[in-house]
DNA sequence: CTGAAAGCGCTTACAG
DNA sequence: CTGAAAGCGCTTACAG
């Protein structure tokens, strides 16, 4: 089923069909009427691919999820996605369906599969792309915003750049503000000896929480102390084997991990070494992930405003395409502690 | 930049360039090479809607989530995905792009929503789609079928329309088992006065874990009681609700819990009635999400095999399409009893 | 208000 | 081995 056959049931030209269609103005009501009558009855939509090849804009964008984990290539294993994937995910889907847009969702786990994303861009399949989990300055991302097609990115410092980001759309959550209020609230309970167990930092929000970790001791005139940091996979194992190693040779009160799976581990490694959370070491973590409430203790986490982030990515987005406008904008989207059980007074 | 560009650039034909783009074996292969060169400099890369219309095959096929939840709704507020939709959902997608296909993922929120669906299969932006989260016989799910699209679906009872669901692709967890196993496990502890909270009814799951409880009784000559028997919603809330009812009318020994997340409430509202998992009650739950070993106690509960469910959704859809075969199958994939600490021996 | 026609960027028989 | 041409199913100026 085609236009033709509906234009012929109707006893009207391709165009009068194609106009109902779209929406056209100039067809008299009771032509329309009919029409979508018979497009009704017979079924018929209109075939995506012509309708794009002949003008019409695509309302479809992608979204790059890059999650390219040594742990997992290493065991060839499938590892579930994490709650900040698949939470942006979500919500990413849901905000861009709300204006009308599809979502095709690609996931890139080694580089090799770097060429789809391209490919998606430059065959015109989606019309603009958002990207998460990249490496800061990740040069593929870099190139096909140069090429000028439609981008945004969660997690990517602008400052590394400002050319090439002041073409896109950038969302960050506010690390910054969020380690130094976490390092904060640790140096209210009298907390001194705060150790800082960063994720990769390629990642921009591992590189900002540090800074703001940093920050935060200097302007409580406590030093900055750098065996007391390290850096690791944003994963559980990640965070167990940091803490191990760190507790062989220090003594903190207290540990900023950089996300909540790395919490999670480093409460393993800190009971294996015969120790208590929060006796004998304070947690906080980042991401609250639905886990950290049910942990024991309860985990004291920074809340990042995801559904927020999403909205922002899919919305600026869709402006941008819909507009045909050269949209850029950098936003950063507040976080908000959650002080749970896992932080005690240092004695 | 269009093949004729191309072509022009390495004199010759739009035909040729078309030739050596879809590996064409007659065309010398320093012509090839030549135009293969020019399409890397000029970062060519055809159309995708062009291709498609001129009959080239489509490679991407939907996903669609149908996650209509009546808590979500009423509140307007975003929940995350579940576990068990986010786990497929990456395993299809990793699945998918293996054997070079892209996917679609539609999230359906509201009944609104459905239109979206038939669409893409319509107007042929995808060659195939798969299904999880629909309830039982879903109208739409049938008619997509029905008018020779073709379809995979996970947790949909064959039993209930075999006319239909031997046209598509159908993938079970073996419920029944699990729920078997499960429940045997809970008699082999000296349970008798064991309760059953299944998910919505709807769903061939549920169903089917219900019929599982209680051919495990009466296999063990312990009577079904329907007093202990309630369905909720696959929610924390849902567990946490039917749980409370439950003990305001009757004392179990144990309860068998729809999913995890309803275990999750149920052992909250054992809590509150001021009894303790597992000394008073027994809980076991299904799905293993990733909560459930952090849990106190730890959750015993049924685990799917997500990722072999997600793989033979993704290749037997796939293979479907690409041989252009009507291919039928039904699959059950087995579940695994994991064996923790909310059950003991009942007194 | 409406139809005939050009065009979107490809692929693929067809003829040579 | 290769090009000219038809065709995929639409949309949209253009002319009336």
């Amino acid at each position: 089923m085609k236009s033709t056959d509906i234009a012929r049931i109707a006893g009207v030209s391709r165009s009068t069909v194609s106009r109902v269609i779209n929406n056209y103005p100039n067809v008299p009501e009771e032509t329309r009427e009919r029409i979508l009558e018979i497009i009704k009855q017979y079924n018929y939509v209109p075939d995506a691919s012509a309708r794009i090849l002949a003008g019409i804009k695509n309302t479809t964008i992608g979204l790059f999820i890059i999650d390219i984990r040594p742990e997992s290539n290493s065991k060839g294993r499938r590892i579930a996605l994490s709650h900040y994937f698949s939470y942006l995910t979500g919500a990413i889907i849901e905000d861009a369906a709300k204006m009308g847009y599809r979502v095709l969702v690609t996931m890139i786990n080694n580089s090799e599969m770097y060429k789809d994303v391209k490919q998606a861009f430059y065959n015109k399949t989606i019309s603009g792309g958002i990207f998460i989990g990249q490496k800061s300055d990740d040069p593929i991302v870099k190139e096909i915003i140069t090429a000028g097609y439609k981008v945004a990115i969660i997690d990517q410092s602008i400052e590394s750049d400002k050319d090439i980001y002041s073409k896109c759309i950038v969302i960050n959550s506010d690390n910054f503000s969020g380690a130094y209020n976490a390092i904060q609230y640790l140096i209210n309970l009298k907390h001194s000896r705060i150790a800082c167990i960063t994720g990769e930092l390629e990642k921009a929000s591992a590189l900002e929480r540090l800074d703001g970790y940093k920050k935060a001791l200097l302007d409580a005139d406590i030093p900055v102390i750098n065996s007391l940091i390290a850096s690791e996979e944003f994963t559980e194992n990640g965070g167990y084997r940091a803490v191990k190693k760190l507790l062989a040779r220090e003594k903190p009160t207290a540990i900023f991990l950089g996300n909540d799976s790395m919490a999670i581990g480093a409460m393993k490694a800190i009971k294996e070494a015969g120790m208590k959370v929060p006796g004998d070491i304070s947690i906080v973590g980042f991401d609250d992930v639905e886990i950290s409430q049910y942990l024991n203790p309860p985990l004291t986490t920074v809340k990042m405003r995801l559904s927020e982030m999403a909205s922002l990515a899919a919305n600026s987005l869709i402006t941008a395409i819909d507009k045909e406008l050269n949209f850029s904008a950098n936003y950063k989207v507040p976080v908000d502690l959650m002080i749970r059980e896992s932080c005690t007074e240092s004695k």
